[in-house]
DNA sequence: GTGGTCTAGACCACC
DNA sequence: GTGGTCTAGACCACA
C-alpha cells in the first residue's frame, strides 16, 4: 500500500477510503489477517490513534471483523463487500458526472464522450 | 477561487489545473484580465515564481495571453477553448474509467450503473 | 561547449539555441548523455535553475528526453531532429534576408552576391 | 538609435558597427552632422573616450568626416559609402554561409530552402 | 504598476 | 548520485 494523505480530508478518512478500495477490489481477499495497529500505523507514519479510528469504522461498515486475541480480518461476507463495492462505484460516478457538469457537458454529451474513449483504446489495442 | 493544495501533484501543476477549469468552463470569460502574479501568489500563499510558472503553461497551452505592462488575459479564441475543454472532459474520463477499473467493473458494467445513476437522479428530480 | 551570454537575450533561451544547434548539427550524438544538471550549471556558470529551464525548454520540443534518475539524454527521433534543424536554418534565413534587407538590398541582388561569395570560395580553394 | 550591448565584442567595436549599419543604409544621409561625442556618449550610457575612438575608426574608414570647428559628418563620397555597404554585406554573407554550414547544409540546400522562404513570404504577403 | 529573468539555496522522490 | 519543485528576494524593461 502506498500512503499519501491530500490535506482536503481527515487521515482517517483516506485511511478507510484505502482498505475500503483494497477490498472491495480484492486486493485484500476475505479473511485476510490484517497487520497490527502499531505496524500499520507505523507503516502509514500516522499516530496509532487515527489507524485505530479508521480500523474501527471499517468494522461499523462490516468490511472488517475482530477476533479478540487474533487479530483484524477481511469479511468473508460476499454480501457485505459487494454492497462497498457498489457505494464506491456510485461515488466515484457522482464525483465524475458532477466534475463533467462543471466543465459544462450534458449527459447526453458525456455518454457520447464515453463511446469516443471507448474507440481510441480499441485503436490502441490495435 | 479555493486555494488547497494536494501533495500528490506539483503546486503549479494544480495551479494550472484550476484555472484552465475555469476558463474552459466559462467561469473566467473570455478577454477577462487576470490579477497580477504578485496579487495571485499571494492569494494563492504560493511564491510568485510559482504561480508565474503556473501563468505560462496556461500561456503555452493558449488559454491565455500576455499584455507587456497591462497583464495577463484570458484567449478569446473559441477554438483553443473548446480544445482544451475536450481535453480535460477525455482526462475525466480516463481517469474514471480506470477508478471503475480498479474496482472490478466491465465497460458494460458502468454504463448500466450510469443509467441507474441518471434514474435516481430523475426521482429526486421529481 | 562555450558559454559566453550576451544580453539581448535571456541566458535561458541562449543556452537552449546552444543546445539546439549542437543536437541539431550532430555535434551531440542522438542517444547521447548529457552532463547532470548541476554540474552544466557550474560549468555554464549559471544557477541551476536557468539551466533546468533551458533543459525542460529542450524537452518540450523532443530535443532531449529524461530517465528518472539516470540524467538526460538526446532524443534518437530524427524526425524530430530533422524539424528543429529545418527551424533553425528558417530562422537564420530570415534573420539574413532582414539584416540585407535593412542594407538596401533586393532580393535579386542578395542572390547575385551569394553567387559571388561562392566564386571568391572556390578561388581560395583553387 | 538603439543602444543596447553585447559581451562578445568591444563596445566601441559595436558603436562602429552600428553607425556604419545606419550610414551605409542610408538611416544617416551624407552630409548629416553628428552629435558631439560628449552627446553621444551620454545617450549611450559609454565613456567618452570609448565614444570617441569608435568615431575615430569610421573616420579612418573614410565613413565619416571632422570639420575642426563644426563637427563630425557622414561622408558625401557615394564611392565610398557603397564601399561600406559591399563591404557589410560580404561579412553578412559570410557569417550566414558559416551559420548554415555548422548546421549541416551544402550550398545547394541554401539556395533551395532560401526559395522555400521566398515562397513563404509571397503567400503571406498574399 | 506590469510581466520576465535570475540567483541562492532548500527539500523531495527515486535508485 | 539524478531530476524536479519551491521559496525568498533581487533586478530589469516597459509604459
Amino acid at each position: 500500500m502506498e500512503w499519501k494523505f491530500r490535506s482536503d480530508l481527515p487521515i482517517y478518512a483516506q485511511i478507510v477510503e484505502q482498505f475500503r478500495q483494497s477490498i472491495v477490489s480484492g486486493k485484500l481477499s476475505p479473511g485476510q489477517r490484517l497487520e497490527s495497529v502499531r505496524d500499520l500505523s507505523m507503516e502509514a507514519g500516522v499516530n496509532p490513534n487515527t489507524m485505530q479510528r479508521a480500523l474501527q469504522e471499517l468494522e461499523r461498515e462490516g468490511l472488517v471483523y475482530t477476533q479478540r486475541t487474533a487479530g483484524r480480518f477481511v469479511s468473508e461476507d460476499a454480501a457485505v463487500i459487494e454492497r462497498g463495492k457498489r457505494a464506491m462505484a456510485m461515488e466515484k460516478i457522482r464525483e465524475f458526472l458532477s466534475a463533467m457538469n462543471s466543465l459544462g457537458y450534458s449527459r447526453e454529451e458525456i455518454l457520447s464522450l464515453l463511446s469516443e474513449e471507448k474507440e481510441e483504446e480499441n485503436n490502441a489495442d490495435s
